[in-house]
DNA sequence: TATTGTTATACTCTATAACTATA
DNA sequence: TATAGTTATAGAGTATAACAATA
């Protein structure tokens, strides 16, 4: 499992620019957006995934969770579409989440078949969604004020 | 879209906020930074990854590459807390950079060995520089000029 | 005692090719 | 013909545990 990641490291949020304290202050890398990028999402992401050690979930399976709330007409393939997930990678995602007793299938012919939450899909997404509502809140706090609001249009326009 | 550079593989590409047109008008996940971040970074490194298939380098090589340049007292331990990489995985990757000449090794004492770029590797550098820093290029140029500057700075926030 | 380099192992995510059955 | 679901497989990144040798 992902455990370098220490419960994210300051609770205490900085609301100015880091003046300095570069890590590695010869790093030649530090000013690299692209490098930045993923070593931020590496970061942030094996945060996450620790706190959802606790749902018994991964990230991806959290992921479709979210996207499955309150739809009944969402394919395999839908939703490898919407989340950028290969076809025949859904199979063993889904097939977790159906053994785990959270999602369900329902033919729509005899080709196709929707994917439902179940009742217990319903009460687990309640709780994805307390821990990756605090995520994201935690997540911001981290960004200085000054670059908050630019961080989803900018990610945003990078994201596809 | 800004003019100079080969915009990145999509071609619909915005200069201003989006007002709309998202992909997944229903994706819920559309507005989580924590899920666009690591989507940015799986495309972008997708991305990278594909423009270093010509120099037969994957990313986590050519990030090697590009933090030896210039130095020569670096130890495997070093560049993999640098780097934020294991020292177990290290040593497959150090392998091969090896193997493809572009690295050699300098007994320190007799537990140490500095990693030393040889001159292939140095030529390889280059040719990494030119890869790297038109890819960056081409990143911010994605992002619209609004929200530019601060993409640099929130990732930093984010990246340890 | 702590660190370096290493081996071995395993899990996750991602990617591709190919097959079957159905739209 | 195109799409849905699936199987099988492979590559890449990342994580842990453990070991021997040396600082």
């Amino acid at each position: 499992m992902t455990d370098h990641a220490k419960p994210l490291p300051n609770p205490e949020l900085r609301d100015h620019d880091p003046p300095a304290a570069d890590p590695w202050p010869d790093d030649p890398l530090a000013a690299l957006p692209g490098y930045l990028l993923r070593r931020a999402a590496n970061a942030m992401m094996a945060e996450l995934a620790t706190r959802l050690t606790a749902l018994d979930l991964r990230i991806s399976e959290a992921t479709v969770l979210l996207l499955l709330g309150g739809r009944e007409d969402l394919t395999s393939a839908d939703i490898g579409k919407a989340l950028d997930i290969q076809r025949a990678n859904m199979v063993p995602l889904l097939a977790r989440l159906e053994t785990a007793g959270l999602i369900r299938r329902e033919p729509i012919n005899r080709k196709s078949q929707a994917i439902l939450l179940t009742e217990a899909g319903q009460d687990r997404l309640a709780r994805v969604r307390e821990v990756t509502d605090r995520f994201e809140r935690d997540l911001l706090d981290r960004v200085p004020d000054a670059h908050r609001a630019h961080l989803v249009p900018a990610l945003r326009a990078l994201s596809g």
